[in-house]
Order: C-alpha cells, then sequence, then structure tokens
DNA sequence: TATTTTTATGCAAACGTTATCGGGAACGTT
DNA sequence: AACGTTCCCGATAACGTTTGCATAAAAATA
C-alpha cells in the first residue's frame, strides 16, 4: 500500500511541498511547466491525497454514520440501500452501527460516533430506548443528525418517517369492512413512535366503527418465536379471542402466520392477518399476506439527504428549520385478509 | 460538537502536552498528583482522543470495507450483521460499499477503498466482475483483503465460502431421488465462483445417476422479473421440458414460483423446485421451499476474523500461509420438492 | 538605471496526537 | 563537594496536507 505523498513528489522534483500542493491544486500562481511536471509525475505514481490528513485538516471526513436496530432486518438494509445510493453519489461514505434493539448498545455506538468525528448521523432508535437524553445532548453539541422511523418528539430535527397512523388506520378499516369486528393488534416495543402512531391509527379506525378497544387485544411483541407462541395462546385464550391481527410487521405477521398454522386455525377464514412492510416474499406467503407498503428505499434516500444538507448547510451556518417527512403508506390486499 | 483536545488540557492545567498524552495513557514516568489532576479534567470536560489524529500517526484506520454486490439481498445482509458483529467487538469499523453487481462500481469502489486507507477489505464480487486485476494489484500493494461468497481463485489470500459443490449435489441428488429425470439450472453470471461451483455440483449428480446434461437445461439469469419470465419460458418450450429446477438462489427460486404459479403450473407436482440461501419466509411460501442452508451469519464472522487477525498479524510481519474456508450447507426439503 | 510590480516559489504554522530525546531538580552515594 | 541516579516533565519532530506570509528573481515601469 505503499502511497506517494505530496512531501515524496517534492523531493523528487526538487520542489517544496507547498508548491506541489499548490500545482496539484491547480492554482492560478504557479508555473505552467512547473504544474505539468508535478500533475505528471503524480499521474505516473498513482498519487491520492491521503484522506485521512484531509481530515484532521478540514476537521470532517465525509462520512456518516449510521445507527440501526438490526442490519439483518429487509427493511432496514432497504433503508440502508437508498443511504448509500445517496451518500454515494455525494461523495461520502457510509458506517454501519447496529444497536440490537439494545439501549446500551445504541449508547455505546452513540459514543463512538460522537468520537469518531464522523459528519452526521442518521439513526432509527432502538426498542429499548426510551431516554435519548444522550442523543439530544450530541445533538445539542452541533451533530447533524436525522432520525427515520423510529424516532422521537424530545430532539429537534429532521425526521423521515411513514404515515403509521394512517397505514395502520387503512389496514383496520379494511379488516372492519371484510367483517371482522374482533381485531387483535400484536405490535412492538411501547416506546416506539412507530408503535403509538400505528397502535393510535388502529383505535382511531375501531372508534371510527364504533368497535369497542380492549387493551387486552393489544399485545407487544418482541421478534423472538417463542414470544409469538405466547402471545398468540394468550389472544386465543381469551373468552372472545380475535377473528382479525394486524402486526406492526411482516416479520412478525410471519412468525404469527406459523404459528396459527400450527394451532390449525386457517387464514383467513377464522382469523385474517395484515402485516407492515411488504417484504418481497409476502406475494408469495401461504396465504399471500396482506400489508401496508413502506417506502424504505426511499426512506434511506430522503433522510440521507436531508442529512446531508444539512451538514453541508452546517458550515455556511443558515439556520435551519427542521422539518418532519411523512411518506406515504399503502394497503396491498391480498388473500390473509380477504374470506371467499 | 466543540470537543476539547489535549491542547486545551495542557493549556488549562500549564502543562506540556506531553505530559498530558502521557498523563492519559497511563505512563508510569509521570508524577500520581499530575496524572490523577490530568486525567479527572479531561473527564470533567469530557475529552475524547481524536481518532482522526490519531489514524494520521499510526497510518491505520481502525475500520474496515465492505463491498458487498446489493445490501438490500438478505444472504448479504446477514453477512453483514457477522462482519459487524465481530468488529464491533474489536474495536473496529464497518464502511459499507455497494456494486450493484457492476464491473465499473465495483472497480470505483476499489478506488475508494485503496485512498481511503481503510485497513483492510472484505469483498463478493460483482456478478459482472471477470477482470480482478485490481483487486490484485490492491493486493499486492499491502491491502490485507479476504473474500467471501463469491471468490476468485486469482487471488491469493483467505477466502470464505460455502460448499458450493455439495451443497448443489445433494440438491440435485434429492431431486433425482425424487424421481425427477429432466433437471434444469438456473443460475446467477457465469463469472462468479458460485455459479461454476453449483453447476459442477449439478452435473457432478446427473452424472452420477447417468442422467444425460443439456446444455440448454442451464441457463443464466439475472435478477430482474422479465428475465425470469423470458428463462421459464424457454425452459417449458423445449420439446422435453424440465420436472424440477434447482435455482441458485431462494430470490431467483421466488421469481421461478411467481412466473410458474401465473403459468397454471403446480409444484412439485409438474415441476419441483430447490433454492439455494433458506430466506426466513422461504418456510412459509406456498409450496414450502425446499432449500440449501448458507451459514451466511457464520460466513460473516469468519471472514472478519480472518481479515483482522491479517491487519493485526502485518505489523509483526510474520509470513501468512492463505486459507481457502469451506462452511457447510445443509438441505432442508420441504414441499416444493416433495410429490405427495 | 533605479524603482516598482509581477511571478513563482519556499517557509512555517496548523490540524491532534505520540515518541524520542534531553534536561532540571532532588536525592543518594562516595 | 562532586558525581551518579531517579523522577518528572518539556521541547521537538513526525504523520500528510493546506495556506498565509515572505522573498528571490524576473519583468515592467519610471
Amino acid at each position: 500500500m505503499e502511497l506517494i505523498t505530496i512531501k515524496d513528489i517534492a523531493k523528487a522534483l526538487n520542489l517544496s511541498t507547498s508548491t506541489v500542493s499548490r500545482a496539484l491544486r491547480g492554482s492560478y500562481e504557479i508555473n505552467p511547466d512547473t504544474k505539468k511536471l508535478v500533475i505528471e509525475y503524480a499521474e505516473k505514481y498513482n498519487y491520492r491525497p491521503n484522506p485521512i490528513a484531509l481530515s484532521l485538516k478540514e476537521n470532517k471526513s465525509r462520512s456518516i454514520g449510521v445507527i440501526v436496530p438490526e442490519i439483518d432486518n429487509p427493511f432496514f438494509s432497504q433503508v440502508i440501500n437508498g443511504i448509500e445510493a445517496i451518500s454515494y453519489n455525494r461523495g461520502y461514505h457510509v458506517v454501519i452501527f447496529q444497536s440490537h434493539e439494545s439501549f446500551e448498545r445504541e449508547s455505546i455506538n452513540l459514543k463512538h460516533i460522537a468520537s469518531r468525528r464522523v459528519d452526521g448521523l442518521l439513526i432509527s432508535l432502538a426498542g429499548e430506548t426510551n431516554d435519548v437524553s444522550q442523543l439530544k445532548e450530541l445533538h445539542e453539541k452541533g451533530m447533524p443528525i436525522v432520525l427515520f422511523d423510529r424516532v422521537s418528539d424530545e430532539i429537534n430535527t429532521h425526521k423521515v418517517i411513514s404515515d403509521n397512523f394512517e397505514g395502520a388506520f387503512t389496514a383496520t378499516e379494511h379488516l372492519i369492512r371484510e367483517g371482522r369486528r374482533r381485531i387483535a393488534h400484536i405490535t412492538a416495543s411501547p416506546y416506539l413512535s412507530i408503535t403509538k402512531e400505528r397502535v393510535k391509527g388502529y383505535i382511531a379506525a375501531l372508534n371510527k366503527y364504533e368497535i369497542p378497544v380492549d387493551e387486552a387485544m393489544i399485545k407487544y411483541s418482541n421478534y423472538s418465536s417463542e414470544n409469538m407462541e405466547l402471545i398468540i395462546d394468550e389472544l386465543l385464550s381469551e373468552t372472545n379471542p380475535p377473528d382479525g391481527i394486524l402486526t406492526v410487521s411482516d416479520r412478525l405477521a410471519l412468525g404469527c402466520l406459523a404459528t396459527l398454522k400450527t394451532k390449525k386455525i386457517t387464514i383467513p377464514e377464522q382469523i385474517s392477518i395484515v402485516g407492515f412492510t411488504n417484504l418481497k416474499a409476502a406475494s408469495m406467503l401461504e396465504p399471500a399476506l396482506t400489508t401496508v407498503v413502506q417506502p424504505s428505499l426511499q426512506m434511506g434516500q430522503r433522510s440521507a439527504e436531508l442529512l446531508l444538507d444539512l451538514i453541508e448547510r452546517k458550515t455556511s451556518s443558515i439556520p435551519t428549520t427542521y422539518q418532519t417527512f411523512k411518506l406515504y403508506t399503502e394497503l396491498i390486499i391480498r388473500e390473509s385478509s380477504v374470506v371467499g
């Protein structure tokens, strides 16, 4: 990796490093002959400026940090795809961190980010997180941050989310119109914004059709399969068990399907199911899964754009008013929620 | 982000930067009182060493680059999950790049990597790539590199792969034992090592059972759905159409299933299907997909371990003999390949 | 020719850190 | 009293780069 430096060029050509630097940057105040000489030498020996030295000098790294709960979750990997696409085009590198839904792990990641002098941060909060003070502090110290998907009210910065309320509302309404009256909602960590917003949408739909809301029908799950087994058992042992289930994600819907299958419950006849996200495989499932599409790629792209704008605006210190961008969701109706 | 530096501490405490540095690093040759003073001050003002300055000084970045074809591909996101886990534990950061199966894009990424002074590189080759000279050059210049999944013979370094031959052989044999005699193989880019190895396994199984190999039954696909439509049409219009299909990935199997469904072909009765990877959803598909499990997480972990060992050994310049690690695959038999 | 202007280059500082070297002060040893 | 140790600490250089300032030489002007 013996890469050549500006010093090497200077020595070889009997020039000073300043001259070489200026020649390379195309400064006007340099003799065209010298300039040519330097540039040719640099080409020949494949000179590449040391980005670390530049980072040190300019106090920026041209890289952004991304913290997601799990990279191995199709939703997030699609978001990252969008982030990478934009960052690549604008000359930034993407450094990946996972919180694994753990507050502690997220906290450690934030510490790394803080000291690593990454130029900005994109984050979707961990399920365990209900204290964002560290993130807030980081933001107040001047780190450009954009929150996506799982956001927090306590931090005043750009946010990019799906229209979770609308998505859950439409999905629930769909179940109701299909004749369901006892609809359960299996959701994620109660701390998460997506959870809260979707629960609200779910309740709003029930209210609209004057269906009583039963707290016992709202279940908070993590992603383990034992947990899903437990939840389903609880729901089924109700005196009035559900005839429809809205899950907070396709991944949960998948577990839900699997568990119900082992219990010989027919879908959608006995229980209808609607998911969230629209996994690639959703249409090929048995039965094909009705789901609320989330525009994950766009979420990543938009988030990255906002963050990079923030980073590049920071220097010119134009005051920014922060906004929350809500992306449209769409209900795709398939077999899992339509009888007959 | 106004982070404090060693200079600030020195100034505030009327010490030299050297003393502060030594105190912070716990050097013995420092007065315990002074040391305590410095450390307390550093704590109080939340001093964090500037990693960029350290990188410049030590000429290493404590970060590794990862180039994958698509991050939004469950196999690769699982691999990255493994990579991140190990890197995190060993104090390295992961910088992500995508080639999108494009040679040109991969090449540009390699250029970035080369000049970015990442400490090492993990790469799985793009489908288009059949010239690895740039990668080779990078390796010869001293960059520690580990190849995974899609590797190349031309580069002498550590490699981590699945036992593709064995996986394809077992899968094909399974189809044969289930009574199939006309087995097609839909695979990926012919340049890829995984393609070549799996084709070999497929052919070896056919040979073992003295089934003639028909080139027309081997189809090279990209991941677009139109392409799949075309391929299926070609296969079906054969005078002797296939009764079984082995695909190079579950993603292709998914497309395959979808296309066959639209053509009202029953699976597994008319055509059996076997995939590769074992997506989370594979067991929930209609029909449930028989597939060869690839240990993606372990692949990522092992690759990262090897790379980090390589990086850390580099300094002590112990000569390394490179190895290729073959991870076991396993056939999971489900409905898509078993009649009755 | 003497002076000013222009042109082209070098010097040194700076970014934050650590390592090498050296040195003053205090102490102990002859 | 002279010398050697030990203990702390500071000055400096170095990593690779850019940049403000200085300056020599050349050119232009008077």
